[in-house]
DNA sequence: GACTAGGGTAAGGGTAATTAAATGGG
DNA sequence: CCCCATTTAATTACCCTTACCCTAGT
């Protein structure tokens, strides 16, 4: 795409209005004020027309729009066995997951905490309280006997890790942030009279438990930091391979016990002797080369091929196979992660859209994250293909409707911005809507968004439509919320 | 007294986000 | 050589499971 054309256009600013604008080469180009101002502001119809984008996937539209949502597929379904039990062996787990029953474990996704929390919210609010701190830190197990079995309806994870996870969740002294010098002093007093009573030094600390816990661990008195020493480095590798029990050279990505490794090395904990040969260390010990750029590419594709609906269902150990460039599957994951989050609105986007559009963008050599050009780090967000069937531009005066379609995914991911850009691709019909960064919609899944546009046509160049007023509607189970409704006022 | 459901702890394997240091052009 | 913007290495806050322990009720 051509965005020294692009650029050559954002000439026509007028500050209280958006334009749309058509140039030379027939992209079209819509201007909304630097600051967005969203006063509402109720014009009739004078000049102006609307333009009302709908979201379709294969569902059914009614004549407003409006789309019937298909059936929620989660009410028919039984209550999971692996949520109604306090389960902790891995006999338990298997014979379950033998069973057919689901069994999740693993960091938590966004559905499943927004389930917890909901599942949490009713049985709350079913007994007429209003914090659910209540019941999980002041009542006695008797008084909230059946409230971890309720809140873990629908998880396919056991009752134990629910309950880890409201206790963490609920738990004030669990998020405090990062450690002052002066807690770090305090805390290794507390370590030397306290021992590992973790309960005690964190209740004087006003920290959780495991917080102290986990911040101990990162500190040994004989610990060094910053760079590695090449004698460092040696005495890491003897040690893993050594308790590896494997030849030096071979690649080795787990199955030893880090503490143990770090008693070895001497000057290192195990966090950073753990990250030190995961990220490295096994990589060059095994005469590892380079990662290079295109290999980001590969690796999308052949996270594309294994055709997962979630994330989290990767295997990285098998993904990192094959590749002598990769250093490790952590690695290879983190190496992810940082493709992954050039895409400014990553996290609302489901994977596959979050996929396919990297993927698109990468074939296509749209440059991701920095721009080319001076502005600081502008970070784009996912561009996504807009399907419009026609756009009215004629029949300047009359008041009129236009219903431009649009696939749910692309509207999933729109962010409402200051300025966007509608450009033709070079196929007739086909467009690419693109935002900026910063100011995301928070569409959900299942959310069917309608987007209305009422724009005029400008009475002094005919060819510039201004718009008027941008709103978008999501719709969340039965009940049709606007989030987003910008009016601006004409110069 | 054995057994069990529910609840609890410490340790240790992890992830994700931030910060510090190195690197590569202009 | 400096000045940056990026990239990479290191660090850290937080997460999750495992293996065990405890207690009240049966």
């Amino acid at each position: 795409m051509s965005t020294g054309e692009d650029e050559d256009s954002v000439t026509l600013e007028s500050v209280n209005s958006v334009t749309l604008t058509q140039d030379s080469d027939g992209s079209i180009i819509l201007h909304c004020p630097p600051h967005g101002n969203t006063h509402y502001l109720p014009h009739e119809g004078d000049e102006s027309f609307e333009v009302t984008m709908t979201a379709t996937d294969d569902s059914d539209i009614t004549e407003e729009g409006v789309i019937l949502q298909s059936e929620d597929p989660q009410n028919s379904e039984e209550i999971s066995p692996v949520s109604q039990a306090w389960f902790t062996t891995k006999e338990d787990k298997d014979t379950l997951v033998n069973k057919g029953h689901k069994w999740k474990q693993g960091m938590w996704s966004k559905e499943e905490i927004d389930l917890l929390m909901s599942n949490i919210q009713q049985y709350v609010k079913g007994r007429g309280m209003e914090d659910p701190a209540e019941i999980i830190f002041e009542m006695s197990k008797e008084e909230r006997k059946d409230f971890y079995r309720s809140v873990a309806w629908g998880l396919n994870r056991p009752l134990f890790a629910v309950y880890r996870r409201v206790l963490r969740m609920y738990d004030n002294r669990n998020h405090v942030g990062k450690y002052s010098p002066e807690e770090i002093n305090k805390l290794k007093e507390l370590r030397q009279k306290h021992g590992n009573d973790w309960a005690t030094i964190g209740a004087a600390l006003g920290r959780s438990a495991s917080s102290v816990k986990d911040r101990c661990r990162l500190m040994k008195d004989t610990c060094n930091t910053g760079k590695w020493s090449e004698e460092e480095e040696r005495r890491l590798s003897d040690s893993v391979y050594a308790l590896a029990g494997v030849c030096p050279g071979r690649a080795v990505t787990g199955g030893v016990s880090w503490a143990a490794v770090a008693d070895l090395v001497g000057t290192r904990s195990e966090k950073q002797c753990r990250s030190k040969w995961l990220n490295y260390l096994n990589w060059k010990q095994s005469g590892g080369t380079e990662w290079t750029k295109d290999q980001d590419l590969s690796l999308v594709h052949r996270i594309v091929e294994l055709d997962v609906d979630d994330e989290n269902e990767l295997k990285w150990e098998e993904l990192a196979g094959g590749w002598s460039s990769v250093r490790s599957p952590q690695w290879l994951r983190s190496k992810w992660w940082s493709i992954k989050r050039q895409v400014a609105n990553h996290k609302e986007l489901p994977f596959h859209v979050l996929l396919k559009g990297l993927q698109e963008l990468m074939e296509t050599q749209v440059p991701l994250g920095a721009g080319t050009g001076s502005p600081p780090r502008p970070v784009t967000a996912l561009q996504i293909p807009l399907q419009i069937t026609h756009l009215a531009s004629d029949s300047a005066g009359a008041s009129d409707t236009e219903t431009i379609t649009l696939n749910t995914a692309a509207l999933q991911t729109l962010q409402i911005l200051p300025s966007f850009h509608l450009h033709p691709t070079g196929t007739p019909g086909t467009y690419f809507l693109q935002t900026a960064a910063n100011q995301s919609l928070p569409l959900s899944l299942s959310s069917n968004p309608t987007v209305t546009l009422t724009a005029s046509s400008s009475p002094s160049s005919p060819e510039h439509i201004i718009l008027h007023s941008l709103s978008v509607s999501v719709r969340d189970g039965a009940t049709f919320t606007e989030c987003v409704n910008f009016q601006w006022t004409s110069p």
